[in-house]
DNA sequence: TTATATTTTTAGAGTAGTCTAAAAATTTAT
DNA sequence: ATAAATTTTTAGACTACTCTAAAAATATAA
């Protein structure tokens, strides 16, 4: 049996890894989960005895074959949970993470497989983030987060990479959203802000905000 | 803050009260839950410490007003997700209450509000329970057990009483579910069996089974 | 009405998860 | 290469929930 912590951790651990690669800090993970340190490590230590991760001492973290199936099975029912909420129930899409967070831990192979058709085996949730498959691969986007593109490019909104309620309320206040298409004009060197346009009106924004909006350039 | 072990016990205890009526002894909680005596007196002083209970020792306990009220809104999370499972879903009658058992403790009025909407308000859950409202009434079904009726009676069945798998499969064989036209057509003193017609089709059940179907007599 | 059986409570202990404070290991700076 | 800073682990304690065994209270029967 895996325990609802057990649970918040590999999904931690995924978390981190598919945002920075590599070895996995117990602080890092601390951090994500937003307990301490010493809880990590004692967490480590069980998670190590269950083979759901890879742990050595001081070396960090990686998760092991099974860990990482479970991990990523968590966050397709995080997603569909979330498309789930937005698509059938009205949901406004700054509104769904924390009961998805809820959701995600509801233990039924049958429920999923009877959401996902109901929902159309549906690819992204509704804030442009893949959906990982049954079989649990994660499709990769192909997209570049807005701060790294060039002066003058053009493209479309796809998806962002931080699901807070603030940031995502923020940006529908700026009428940005899944589709918006969007011209980075300028740079701004001293604090990295950058000005856009959308919708033939320009904006500015800052590289915080900026570093979260997935873009395909069109 | 309200654990899901205190939402389960509280629960339980308005099971048994509407069944059976009066105090609730510790014993019959145990029994509910599948947890020992002890457990359960452990359990009740937390509950009387919350004011969710009025209990006195060796004397049975009931549901203060504020306990009641959280378990009429858990056994409503209850119904409202059966029902979401088998019309929405597309699950059996009787694969829907594990599941339930769980959805039923996620933390969300909103999720709520907007999953009554979905479905359209639905009165009555897939085995035909009554879903409380959101005020906390639980509307009163007008019907009799099927082994409390007199001999050559006619009706209709509108719900069970029972909601386990082995029951409702059993039901489903015999070609019972809800809406079905019943004629009782003989009572065997012996055992308490009984002989009854379902489109036009003799057959014959236990006691134990007709007391689980509640009729509507027409 | 005293004895017996049943029910309920208490006592003591175990597991899962959490925390703070302190020790140990590792990394960075001088 | 040593010292200082940082990170990680361990130690010890706390909460929530659970259990078995034994004691206390209540109900039932002779
Ligand atoms: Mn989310
Ligand atoms: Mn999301
Ligand atoms: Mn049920
Ligand atoms: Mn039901």
């Amino acid at each position: 049996m895996i325990t609802l912590a057990e649970e918040n951790y590999l999904k931690a651990i995924l978390s981190i890894s598919l945002n920075e690669g590599g070895k996995v800090s117990t602080n890092a993970i601390a951090n994500e989960i937003g307990t301490s340190a010493a809880s990590v490590s004692d967490m480590l230590k069980k998670l190590q005895e269950k083979k759901l991760i890879k742990y050595k001492k001081y070396k960090g973290v990686e998760l092991s074959e099974s860990g990482q199936n479970k991990a990523i099975n968590i966050l397709r029912k995080h997603r569909l949970w979330e498309t789930f909420l937005v698509n059938k129930l009205g949901f406004n899409w700054s509104e769904v993470h924390d009961v998805a967070e809820q959701l995600e831990h509801i233990q039924s192979a049958e429920l999923i497989d009877r959401l996902d058709i109901f929902l159309e085996h549906p690819k992204f949730d509704p804030h442009g983030e893949p959906i990982p498959t049954k079989e649990g691969e994660i499709p990769s986007t192909n997209t570049t987060p807005l701060n790294e593109l060039q002066v003058n490019t053009k493209g479309k909104i796809m998806g962002v990479s931080l699901d807070e309620k603030d940031f995502l309320d923020y940006l529908t206040k700026l009428n940005i959203t899944i589709g918006t298409e969007i011209t980075l004009l300028e740079k701004i060197s001293f604090d990295k802000s950058l000005s856009i346009k959308i919708a033939n009106t320009k904006q500015h924004i800052s590289n915080d905000v900026a570093k979260h909006l997935l873009i395909k350039i069109s």
